[in-house]
DNA sequence: TCAAAATAGTACACAAATGAAATATACAGG
DNA sequence: CCTGTATATTTCATTTGTGTACTATTTTGA
């Protein structure tokens, strides 16, 4: 009935064919794939009313999340989970609409201190309800202790995952 | 210790900032972003010796699965988690690759029949050693038994996030 | 039986993301 | 001090991905 079968099936078949292929560690994987896109196409769809997409509002709640709600965007990447690359193009969208602000640290004149305005932080708490209501959904099938297990054992794989990919 | 430590102190600020917000919820959203996103990453660091990135490379492994080795461009959009104006992108590459071919379907003819050729499928099993080890390596801080309960969270997990985002 | 609705796929203009090179500053050892 | 190396960010060309509109077929049901 759910949607992934579709895809199990297909790794079944694989290990079929190619019985070194390692059947849960590629379910695993697959899984965190589909519920990542998932979760991603929902949180455009959601805040597209609000002329930001998913990436944009990942990195404002980073910046939300952060000390004086400022850091660099190389703390921005790695909170974020993006390209140092692609935070200078979203930080530059996000500089046109007056949500941040970017200053040279003194300190440290390579660095470059991103701040979330006040017209930014009222617009991030202006999408916190909803997107508060969107997380719920998504974990609406685990009840507590599940999802206490299932943050302990995605970190595992997270370790294992950056371990390969290094860092 | 873990870099996964930054986002996690950003959540918390942000609960504290913004109590409504869920902790849990949020975590377990960015745990499976920021390991999707470490596999796509090591999986096209890897495979760019052989030509292709990680998308192609899911696309070719849901033909390989495939009954006959043989599907629509729709099944391979919902199997590998595409958006279908994808698939026909990624498609055409691989078609001037000789990887597959694409033929009309006699039972209904607006279907697309995609076929992993001979050549697409010593290609695949060329690639299969080396991304099996990848795979385990994913997964390798997770016993036999947390693998399991893993998966079986996960699938709750899904079943969520595709219920929000309208299958 | 035939129009309306649903389904399958593609085309295209545009948006988002990446790798690699470039720039600028800081740091460390001789 | 310099000089080489490491770090922080940006730029740019290119690749990858999306939304929407369009064509063609099939299905529905009145």
């Amino acid at each position: 009935m759910p949607s992934f079968d579709a895809t199990e099936r297909r790794v079944d078949r694989t290990c079929g064919r190619f019985p070194a292929f390692p059947r849960q560690p590629a379910l695993l994987v697959r899984l965190v794939k589909h519920i990542a896109r998932s979760v991603h196409d929902a949180g455009n769809a959601s805040l597209r009313a609000h002329g930001i997409n998913h990436t944009d509002y990942n990195i404002l709640m980073m910046l939300y999340g952060s000390e004086d709600a400022t850091c660099t965007p190389s703390d921005l990447a790695a909170a974020a989970g993006e390209k140092l690359a692609n935070i200078t193009r979203v930080c530059n969208a996000l500089c046109d609409k007056k949500f941040i602000t970017r200053a040279p640290s003194h300190d440290d004149r390579r660095k470059i201190m991103v701040r979330l305005t006040p017209a930014g932080r009222r617009f991030v708490e202006g999408l916190l309800p909803d997107m508060a209501d969107l997380l719920d959904a998504f974990t609406q099938g685990l009840d507590a202790r599940e999802q206490t297990t299932l943050e302990k054992l995605l970190k595992k794989m997270l370790a294992g995952a950056e371990a390969v990919a290094g860092q």
